[in-house]
DNA sequence: CTGAAAGCGCTAACAA
DNA sequence: TTGTTAGCGCTTTCAG
């Protein structure tokens, strides 16, 4: 690997001078400056950015925690994230937890032994208590998404789940569904957003006086296969529901997919709503009514967070981003209200 | 930050000792272990690799390149190598190229630049050239899935994409089918292997007597939208296809969209073909006929190769990998074959 | 406009 | 068993 002390020897010149023209830094004669390019080229050089970063005490490099890119959901957040991150000159490691906190841990020590310059943090996978190590250490870490009984959660940027969870319930309700189910992700380790778009949707159930039934709640893991998993069990009871609410867009994908095997029309025998609003929604068959998260805005501002952060800026946080319905095809109005199926 | 040294005179040893205790190498007595552990735990020491890739001239690093982390098929193949490498002792740090040329000879650069051990790269949005070049400068890369008309691959692992074609139109031909359509990628500065998808499958029906019809021929890039608009433009001719073959499962998923919002049934209407077989393809509504691309074989073969290389070995590229049709429920035998449709 | 030199944090001979 | 030392490749004062 040719280093930059090669360039100087066959440019003739120091290292030093090589440095100042790679970087545009300093004032350089443009003979020189043209000969130290050619030679750079000629004989293949490659900055060595471990070097560079090792001098420079940052490394222009983010990490973004999520827990599983298979998720079209966070695989959408890590798009935008590195397209963003990267129009602002800061390059992106993504890395998934796959929800395990050990490793969530472990790539947490791995990005700061990396010198990544800050972390944007979703969570699954990720205990709080590790990322407060972090901070403490002055790594900026910016939590999206996040929701913790109690505790106080670092600075970062969130959403009201439980305003999403309403919404879908006063969707279910107004179309005339009194028969409702839900499919929640309520593992222990998990994060507690599904717990709100749960509180948020039965609450609203209970106000209109009609409280979810305890048989017609499932769990699932945010899965497809958790999702038909769990619909199979919702729509095989003797008594159907007539709508149901997965509270993520994988799952809601699943519960169509258990309706289909079940020779179940939806909307017209089951409406069935998602959380999401993953890229795939507007492409399932039906297309998907579900809850949209404005990621582009809510990346926007972790991004604006964590640079600002990153030049020691102490920016306060955003409100809570706002949840809104995003109806297509999957839902209508109950069987029982519409007269007769047409095909 | 604290370093080595401030552990070291913590713990009123040298910078060496320390490095020592943290590697496990060298001999050092109990005591002072124990003195510099708890020093380095205490000070909340994390080792900077930076500095110890610098010295150790590698960074148990790979890069991978895909187009794009969307699409879960590329979004199955990340998560597969990121688990394999762990398991080897390697990290990965995934990148995307966008189908963007110009920003996948960027990332390669910037791979080379962080002292990547070495390189998966996927096709689309990588030119040879900048791979060549990657090559020629040491860098081990190994491709996969590639194909590049004359020219001669760098090594890597590949698949039998033809054959893959060549099963689809078997099977519907099979099926009964005689008014096939289908729904390729082939944008110009795409990879070959939907050509060869393509081919396998046109020359198939050629052969069976059974030529594809040009106005059966539509392109997308690979999108659920652009699949979705090719088979609207593919279903609404005056004569409809009864099957239609995308030559990539999200485009399949497209096209079932397509064909649910104009009425028309999958597969009693219409059988849909995709390739690739995604996790997703299972939970369509139907279940996505389709072809499998045995990911985990792939991937353990290119890490094969790769780690093989990287510690300086020369292993040989093992022969194309066998695509296998997974029958499910989106084709069946064109309606006219099977008297009236049952609901 | 260019060179000399120190330093970023860590590892690995080689001595002691 | 531990310390000394040089070096990984680059940046950046400070001189010249």
């Amino acid at each position: 690997m040719t280093t930059i002390y090669d360039v100087a020897k066959a440019a003739g010149v120091t290292a030093a001078t090589v440095s100042y023209v790679l970087s545009g830094r300093g004032s350089i004669s443009q003979a020189t400056r043209e000969k130290v390019l050619k030679c750079a080229h000629e004989l293949g050089y490659r900055p060595n950015l471990l070097a560079r970063s090792l001098t420079k005490q940052q490394t222009r490099t983010i990490g973004l925690v999520i827990p599983h890119i298979i998720n079209p959901f966070y695989a959408g957040i890590a798009e935008t994230v590195e397209r963003n991150a990267y129009t602002r000159g800061f390059r992106t490691v993504i890395t998934n937890t796959y929800e395990d906190e050990r490793l969530g841990q472990e790539l947490l020590e791995d990005l700061a032994a990396r010198r990544v310059d800050g972390i944007i943090a979703l969570p699954g996978g990720l205990s709080l208590a590790a990322i407060q190590s972090m901070l403490k250490s002055g790594l900026p870490v910016i939590c999206c998404l996040w929701e913790e009984e109690g505790q106080n959660i670092p600075s970062g940027v969130g959403l009201d789940f439980k305003r999403g969870g309403q919404l879908v319930a006063r969707h279910l309700l107004e179309l005339g569904h009194r028969r409702l189910s839900i499919i929640v992700d309520t593992r222990p380790d998990g994060s507690l957003d599904h717990h709100l778009r749960f509180s948020g949707f039965t609450e609203t159930l209970q106000d209109a006086g009609c409280p979810l039934e305890p048989q017609f709640i499932a769990h699932g893991d945010s899965s497809l296969e958790s999702g038909e998993a769990a619909a199979h069990q919702l729509l095989t009871q003797p008594e159907r529901p007539t709508a149901l609410f997965a509270t993520n867009d994988l799952m809601a994908m699943g519960a169509i997919s258990a309706a289909w095997k079940l020779g179940l029309r939806v909307p017209h025998d089951l409406s069935v709503v998602g959380f999401d609003n993953i890229a795939l929604s507007p492409f399932m068959a039906p297309p998907l009514t579900t809850v949209n998260v404005d990621r582009d805005r809510l990346v926007t501002l972790a991004l604006n967070l964590l640079l600002g952060r990153i030049e020691g800026k102490q920016l306060e946080t955003p409100p809570l981003l706002l949840p809104e319905m995003v109806i297509r095809s999957s839902t209508a109005a109950p069987a029982s209200e519409r007269g007769p199926a047409s095909p």
